[in-house]
DNA sequence: CCCTTGACTATCT
DNA sequence: GAGATAGCCAAGG
């Protein structure tokens, strides 16, 4: 295991580990919130090579849609998961729990780009 | 060393 | 809003 990895695979764990039922976070933010900033691609990886089970498909793109292409086994893996979660995907975009109708998402949607 | 590949992201058309 | 484009950065060939 490379020198990178044994720093930055924990840190990644223990973020998302973190992320509670119904909520989303994405690959940048697991990334920034583990020390990591700019790493959002190694952030799947990371994931990967978990030796314990973690909530990853909790964890979507930025504009929160799935990290996997749809139609693959991968995305209804994680669409299940998260509606298990009480998240719903609507237009391609996972809903967390604490948005509740179509504004509020609009709302979280624009205040995350001026962030 | 150079090139390609990603469970990515921001910023244009 | 869907594509294209350009950054990003560790890994692997």
């Amino acid at each position: 295991m490379s020198s990178f990895q044994s720093k930055f695979d924990p840190e990644v764990w223990r973020v998302v580990s973190q992320i509670k039922a119904g909520r989303l976070m994405s690959y940048g933010e697991v990334a920034r919130a583990a020390g990591f900033p700019r790493h959002a691609r190694m952030v799947s990886k990371a994931m990967s090579r978990a030796d314990m089970p973690l909530p990853w498909f909790r964890v979507v793109r930025s504009n929160y849609s799935l990290g996997f292409e749809k139609g693959t086994e991968a995305y209804k893996q994680q669409s299940k998961r998260l509606s298990d979660d009480g998240v719903v995907i609507k237009k391609g975009k996972a809903i967390p729990l604490e948005v509740n109708s179509d504004t509020d998402l609009d709302e979280l949607l624009w205040r995350n780009s001026f962030i």
